[in-house]
DNA sequence: CGGAATCCTATCGGATACTG
DNA sequence: CAGTATCCGATAGGATTCCG
């Protein structure tokens, strides 16, 4: 990368001294080209696809536990306690149809069911590092400033 | 309990686990410590720090704006022009109160506002980035990948 | 075991109109 | 210019009960 400065220090040209016409610029470290130009949540931008893929309550914790694994429905109750069957079951519903997870039944009785993440479930995975890392930080932040 | 089978699906990609999960091992690289090994989504949890502090529609877009340097309320309304007077409001408030944006009036005719990220709010950056770039590796692999 | 079917409520966000 | 004030329909998601 030929710039770097991605933790502090905003910079862009956009606080001009003589601004006849401030023109949108665009930092093109946080959005490298058009499709993140959008000026509404329209489903086809990056961030709004990602924000899709793990929207829903619940949902990062359910592809957590996913990361280490197949499960079954039961594992994930277990896992996932003060979760209903109700919700999980929304949840995995809207992830499979997301693409993120697959589902597989096992016939037999009783039933045997397991979920997979799939290979575009795991391209998830840095997210969660950094929304965790994130959230470390600004807890971090959080404490040491006054309020 | 026992040990299940679990031949199915591939291993976690990134490193090279050897063995079954059995009761919960935690993956270290996605939850280093004991804050982010939640059963439910707890306030706390940094995942759940960094999902409040993006959450509500419209709000990565003006953190997005707010990125570039200081603005005023009628310069987010022309940069998002689909986003209402109301719920503008919303999302500024809601960022002020994370601490996330500062609001500064400047007295006079007519009244000037302007909204400014809190080094709080700047530690968001990465993280847009980093929804940006999942998003877009999101949708290539869609389209690489037949249904 | 692994759900499906209902029901019910809170909140969210869009539309519209008005104001200091 | 920078908001308030209402109203309102649509979901989201939790609780509960039932099913193959």
């Amino acid at each position: 990368m030929g710039h770097s400065d991605s933790q502090l220090g905003p910079r862009v040209g956009n606080q001009t001294v003589t601004d006849t016409v401030t023109d949108t610029v665009w930092d093109d470290e946080l959005v490298p080209d058009e499709r993140g130009r959008t000026s509404a949540p329209e489903p086809d931008c990056p961030v709004e696809v990602t924000l899709t893929a793990i929207s829903g309550r619940w949902t990062t914790l359910v592809l957590r536990e996913l990361m280490g694994g197949p499960l079954s429905f039961g594992e994930l109750r277990d896992r996932l306690p003060s979760l209903s069957a109700k919700v999980l079951t929304d949840r995995l519903r809207d992830l499979e149809a997301r693409g993120l997870i697959a589902r597989r039944t096992h016939p037999g009785f009783p039933v045997r069911t397991s979920y997979t993440l799939t290979d575009l479930g795991r391209v998830l995975r840095p997210l969660l590092i950094e929304l965790y890392r994130t959230g470390n930080t600004l807890a971090a932040l959080r404490r040491s400033l006054p309020r």
